[in-house]
DNA sequence: GGAAAAACCATAAAATACCATTGCATCCCA
DNA sequence: TGGGATGCAATGGTATTTTATGGTTTTTCC
């Protein structure tokens, strides 16, 4: 499974194309498609990403849904329906486009941040303050967690 | 299961470059990655360090929330987004990116910490001090604990 | 035809691979 | 028991590759 780690920033060059990290490429990259997956956050003014299978797999557990039922209309207008698709070039840039930048108001730069299975697109500005109320957050609250760590029944 | 014993100090370059102990590396080394994730720790002026297994051992778990919860959002910008995956040279060593040097005042060396399942890097001074006074603690609390004896339920 | 998108090419900086040296502990044998 | 030989770990420096970025040309499609 993908796993994306970490913080990026890049720059938008005047085009709107973007370079996605490296690192975030690899688990971008498969046989049949070769970029990813964008949507609008409906919490916050940022991007919400992730690979096109984990899109085909949300598309599986949304299925199970009665097919007129409220969930299954909210959850395909806000996603599917929201979803841009992104190819890389050859040098792995994507183009962002404008419905999208403007919304998460990202104009020179953006910053790629990883949620272990998905990752989110925001203004670099923006997501730094977020982060730091979350750290505060996490503090107060002393929130601690454990780590599940019964056997794996997901593979890979 | 890895175990990370012992402390070892060594000495960063100007590369930013440090040799990561050789037994710690047997442990963070496997068929796919070989290198180690390193993180902002919380509670201290230090860094958390752990294997790439383990991390995505806590993506599958914390999937398992969903995955536009509060909660979700303040553990994924406060770990996800702040850890680095590093990769070893052929010499063993890492680079440590600025950002998390700067965190922990690592400049000239750093203190490798094992912590049973995962392990820590200090500045080396203030790891001693650090130490100097959880054992005071230990003592005047005459903390004990138990040994869990029970079978592993986790492989390797 | 003309605008937008995609493909192509080029470059500087940074990350990585590669090679050399040092230092320390261990081994082995006289 | 000493003292050289040996091997691995840590360290230092250089060469090569990759990444991010910028620009130009070609293709696509209204």
């Amino acid at each position: 499974m993908a796993l994306f780690l970490s913080t990026y920033i890049n720059k938008i060059d005047k085009k709107g194309r973007v370079s996605v990290p490296a690192l975030f490429r690899q688990s971008l990259t498969s046989e049949n498609f070769s970029g990813l997956v964008v949507f609008r956050s409906y919490k916050y003014n940022a991007l919400e990403a992730c690979t096109l299978g984990r899109m085909e797999q949300l598309s599986k557990s949304v299925d199970q849904f009665d097919q007129f039922s409220d969930t299954y209309d909210e959850v395909s207008s806000t996603i599917f329906a929201d979803a841009h698709q992104l190819t890389f070039d050859n040098e792995g840039r994507v183009m962002l486009p404008e419905s999208l930048r403007s919304y998460a108001k990202i104009d020179s730069k953006a910053a790629f941040v990883g949620r272990g299975a998905s990752f989110q697109i925001w203004n670099p500005a923006d997501f730094e303050l977020f982060q730091k109320e979350a750290r505060q957050k996490i503090l107060s609250n002393k929130t601690t967690f454990k780590i599940n760590l019964q056997k794996n029944e997901m593979e890979k």
